[in-house]
Order: structure tokens, then C-alpha cells, then sequence
DNA sequence: CCCTTGACTTAGA
DNA sequence: GTCTAAGCCAAGG
């Protein structure tokens, strides 16, 4: 593999797509987002293609919405396997209002703006 | 090197 | 609810 400068982004996804629990899902797009990848959700899906190898558990991560877009048998086996780790679904769609996975908020490389602890107050005292 | 494909997402009609 | 269009980026022909 020459990707140098991305190499790092498969490994990002894994350690993500990792941290997903039994029982719970993410979408494509809050994989690529917690990989620090925002506009790369289809990268991710291409990294899960070869996911099997990684033993990750490819199956926790869904379409937006809780769509299961994985094609043909694939895509039923995919519901499978999260049915039989708990996750309910309505109709085509897991219930992402029970099992969507919260990830720990990226931490970018934050500004004083967002620290509010020690903002200075002189900033008209309310702030927003 | 150009073109197409795809386990995506968001926005708009 | 559906459908289309654009943006996205790696892999394969």
C-alpha cells in the first residue's frame, strides 16, 4: 500500500468501528466523523469490505437513519446478526433511537472559545 | 491517465 | 413517503 499520508484512516476506522458495543449501531457517516474523517463515509464502507479479515464487527455499522444498505444476502445476514445481539429494528430500518452508538465527542483542537471555564468574563458577562 | 463503481450523505423537489 | 443531484474518495478496468 502506497497511501502514505492516509494510512492512518484505516486504522482509525477499525479502532472505531471497534468501539462500537454489542447491541448497538453507528451510520457510515459517524464512523468517518469519530475516524476524523467527516466526508469520507464511503471510504469507510470500502474499509469494511475487507473487514472479515480484521475480525471487526462489521455488522454495528449501518445507512444513515438505521438503513441496512449492504446489498443482497449480505444485507440480510447483516440484520441477522444484529437481531441475534439484540438490536430491534422497524421495518427496514434499526430503531436508532435505542441502539445508535453515542461516540465520545471529538476533541478538536479547541480555542479558548469553547473552554468555558476560563473564559474571560469581560466578554459582556452572558455570553450565548 | 481517464472513467466507472460503490456497504454513503445531505439537500431539494 | 419517493426520486434526483451533487459531493465525496479509493479501487479497478
Amino acid at each position: 500500500m502506497s497511501g502514505i499520508a492516509r494510512m492512518g484512516f484505516f486504522e482509525e476506522v477499525r479502532k472505531v468501528v471497534r468501539r462500537i458495543p454489542r447491541g448497538r449501531v453507528a451510520s457510515y457517516g459517524e464512523v468517518a466523523r469519530a475516524a476524523g474523517y467527516p466526508r469520507s463515509a464511503r471510504i469507510v464502507a470500502r474499509a469494511l469490505r475487507d473487514s472479515e479479515k480484521h475480525g471487526l464487527p462489521w455488522q454495528r455499522v449501518v445507512g444513515g437513519g438505521g438503513r441496512i444498505v449492504l446489498p443482497g444476502e449480505a444485507g440480510l445476514h447483516q440484520r441477522l446478526l444484529l437481531q441475534l445481539e439484540g438490536v430491534g429494528f422497524a421495518g427496514l430500518r434499526v430503531r436508532m433511537d435505542v441502539h445508535e452508538h453515542k461516540f465520545a465527542p471529538v476533541r478538536r483542537r479547541t480555542a479558548s472559545l469553547e473552554n468555558r471555564s476560563h473564559r474571560p468574563k469581560e466578554l459582556g458577562g452572558r455570553v450565548l
